[in-house]
DNA sequence: AATTAACTTCTATCGCGGTAGTAGAGATAA
DNA sequence: TTATCTCTACTACCGCGATAGAAGTTAATT
């Protein structure tokens, strides 16, 4: 199965901060988790390295800094991270995945209309065999 | 937090069948596994161990073998999984998710009106106060 | 030129999930 | 009674995520 990518904590939030400012060294993923991580320089460095190793990201040297880039989008890991999950979870079921979601979190009236509208709307793309 | 209940891939196979079963000796959780996983008498044991000394399992001799029991149940734990996931791929936010898997998984329409009818009664709900 | 600061690289540690081999205790069969 | 079988218990090992210290390198500053 080529392009499944499961990332664990700390990578994740990682390959958000590159998704989210494009590219970045190794300071400035440091600067963007600090706050709720604060961690040593070196362990970003680390991490970037695995994760390099791994093939989801990349990097260039400018200067003496390496600007490091995301290889994958965040659509694919969340893809096989969420499928796993149901899969594990609910045997593939996703409709019981979805009925855990709205029985056990308090779902506003708002978040439910919302979550009707998409419904409608998905039905009609399938109806059109889109 | 309490109550909190995170299980890797092999652990929640073997709560899986812990919950099916109500209760069983090593062999019987072996016997359950065996098809996709063959794995040895004894990594099951070693597993069995590791979950009651993290205490969601429990047992009793009986004669020369243990039989173990679960001592959590299937929504809490997926409860404390699913919550991480959401959180973690979608900052918390549940619709995201909801959409998410509506987009990537091939939805059929009885599972569209069976979802959509799941929203009705939901709303019902949020609309009683329940 | 020398020192300092910023970075990368290398190396090491810890904990844990997963896997399995070996030893020992109890039941059973010859 | 003794040999065999079947379990569990103990121990060890591997891989990896996470974390960080030490050393080496390059650029900037004085």
């Amino acid at each position: 199965m080529a392009g499944t990518h499961q990332l664990a904590t700390l990578q994740l939030a990682i390959m958000q901060v590159l998704w989210r400012l494009k590219e970045a060294t190794v300071a400035e993923v440091r600067e963007s988790l600090a706050g709720d991580r604060d961690l040593a320089h070196t362990t970003i460095a680390t991490m970037l390295v695995k994760l390099e190793r791994k093939g989801v990201v990349d990097h260039r040297a400018e200067g003496r800094a390496y600007i490091y880039r995301a290889l994958i989008e965040p659509q694919q890991v969340k893809s096989t991270m969420v499928t796993d999950l149901v899969e594990r979870l609910f045997g593939g079921n996703l409709t019981a995945m979805v009925t855990h979601l709205l029985d056990e979190s308090d779902v506003s009236r708002e978040e439910l209309s919302r979550l009707k509208a998409l419904i409608s709307r998905k039905e009609k793309e399938v109806h059109d065999d889109v």
